[in-house]
DNA sequence: GATGAATGAGACTTCATTCAT
DNA sequence: CATGAATGAAGTCTCATTCAT
């Protein structure tokens, strides 16, 4: 693998980000090449000197946005303490990360799905990925004590799975708020989903909960 | 509007079922109206007599669905008296009838999503009538303190949310098994979200879920 | 050749007047036959039943034209006494009708021209007729000394030429007078071709026309 | 605006000179758009790359025929003095280019009018256009006295008009003469139609013409 | 006689990919 | 390295015509 030259690097770049856009707004399957070179100013015949197809593009840019997520995550999770909160912490700069970039957050989330199973079971990979890393902690905080014994597996899929509907209907809605608005609903219901619950509003509640929280 | 013959009907149920096996089979975007009339025995001259195109067979296929879930729907509520039960069947037979066509299942969760805008808001719509449908069953629960205080609108949210992660999962895996099979386990989680949960296993757990719940 | 029942001619006269309409509307290529059946009301099949095809009602829509124009044509003349009279009384009738039908105007100086040889051939056919009519007179107004000696059949092919044009450029534009309107303009132009024109203002002219016409 | 390779506007051109042909063996609506390309020695996906669809073939024909024409009038009316030969050599080299490219004289006269009010306005914007310029000469020639007073504008129409009466008729008819020869009698009545005919037999006209076109 | 249904050839057009320059 | 040009397969859709009822 020769080394890469900068100029060409930053090609790449140009043309990833320009796919990106382009599959976020027509669509993997109705996206055209030509439209991808035209938006990152260059030519058909160029963008095929970098990429060898338009598969090639939303593979690339699916690995892309992994890794953009795992780096986050990872930093993200390392500046917690408890393993409760180092999972949500996870959670919750995904839905940053997407939220910040929707047009990747669309690729993600719906293109891939519909481009082929080989572009799904790269996306399913990804969110087993961070399933994992989330039942990982579920998993110490039982042992912990932390939360009450449960089926983690079962619980971290569904924490993903949440954060999956929430993304996919904000990027395929119209709405222009921020996805990271949403995140205090969310909140709740992840807590509520493990058991370990805020106070709703009454006091007596209160204390059933402190003890199960704290 | 002309009368329509028996003949006619018996193409058009003919077509559309040929049009889910090939949205999912191909996916909307690659599917070949040339397939989709050879899978339904006619003509492609045939096809467009009875559909004005592509783009309505999808839509047709999408209504098709929500009329044979809401009638299934309907009836697995009336024969419950319990309104948190209500709202658990709609949900079970929302999975058993997706379990037993995962073409339309896969037409239904994936496919219209991809398919364009047009496609997604139907699907949307549809969604939030069954989340509407079950936020309405929650409120009765409270209302009759068979549940706690809770925003019930995000509740039914992440009720459909959960349903449809766990359907687009089994559609775009391999996963021979049925989908009923599943279950068991999302019923768990349902009733977790709503703070309802059932007896894990040992008899202190039910005292604490009592105080929690009632 | 069986004997018509009234009923079968009006659906055919129903479905002609329908034809003429569709192919003034579209032009005759881009002219549906369904379009045309349900502006004639009835269907597809009973179309075909009064006549074997698309081209045959170009051509049976040409046929009658063509009678009708005769038809006036031979009464117009007949009412005239004088030779260059009745040549224009001609011109002057088909201006008229063409005026009155402009369905049929177009479809027969335009639509006829581009759906083929066989049809054009046709129309070539019919106007020949009438150039004859024309110079037929001509050659009685020459005879009697009536008009100067000339080329009459190449005056008679200026006649009807001068009239095709004008026709052409009424139904292809937009105007909404009337083409009678026309006529005025047209006479004085043929008279000229044929050496005959009308005191144009000064008493010289005057003069010199008198000494050349008479 | 990208550069034009100079392989490009070659095949630009031979893919117009095929569409003038097509156009003019099948009429522009039955005209494939495969057998053009076939006739340029190309396929259909090169010829989409350089005309965006069948109607822009048209329309680039007309243009291309009308700066075509344009060119040559402008030439031939420059060789004249004066303004009634400059007229008449406007129409003489008209006829003689339509003469020597059947093809497109069969497209501008016939097809255009036929495919449609927009290119059908784009035939009679030209027309109008030589029109324009034969009044000028006629009105310059009244105002020297070198014609009688008249309505120009009509004169300079049937001019046209009569030119291409004779056009459409030369196409149209399977006539293979030249056109060019049949310029002797045009011309003839053209002169008529402005009351500056020549001798038609006896010895006084002749003197009275030779002082009109000498 | 008449209707809705069906056919299938063929039309225009798009587009991922390759190639000569 | 990059570009404009070229390819050709495949796609959606139309429509004159025929046929079963």
């Amino acid at each position: 693998m020769p080394v890469q030259q900068p100029r060409a690097r930053l090609r790449q770049q140009r043309i990833l980000r320009a796919a990106a856009a382009v599959f976020a707004r027509r669509g993997y399957g109705d996206a055209a090449v030509a439209e991808i070179a035209r938006e990152a100013e260059t030519s058909k015949g160029g963008l095929y000197f970098h990429f060898p197809g338009k598969e090639a593009l939303l593979l690339a840019l699916l690995d892309h946005t992994a890794g953009l997520l795992r780096g986050k995550v990872q930093t993200a999770m390392a500046a917690q303490a408890d393993p409760v909160a180092r999972a949500e912490a996870a959670l919750q700069v995904l839905l940053r990360t997407f939220s910040r970039h929707r047009t990747l957050a669309r690729v993600f989330v719906l293109e891939a799905a519909a481009a082929g199973p080989r572009f799904q079971a790269r996306v399913d990979a990804i969110e087993q990925e961070f399933a994992a890393l989330v039942r990982t902690e579920l998993d110490l905080a039982v042992a912990s004590g932390r939360l009450v014994p449960q089926d983690t597996d079962l619980a971290a899929q569904a924490w993903i799975g949440m954060l999956d509907g929430v993304i996919r209907h904000w990027v395929s809605s119209r709405d222009r708020n921020s996805l990271e608005s949403r995140y205090e609903a969310l909140h709740a219901l992840l807590l509520r989903i493990v058991g370990a619950w805020p106070a709703p509003a009454g006091a007596g509640a209160a204390t059933a909960r402190k003890g199960i929280s704290a």
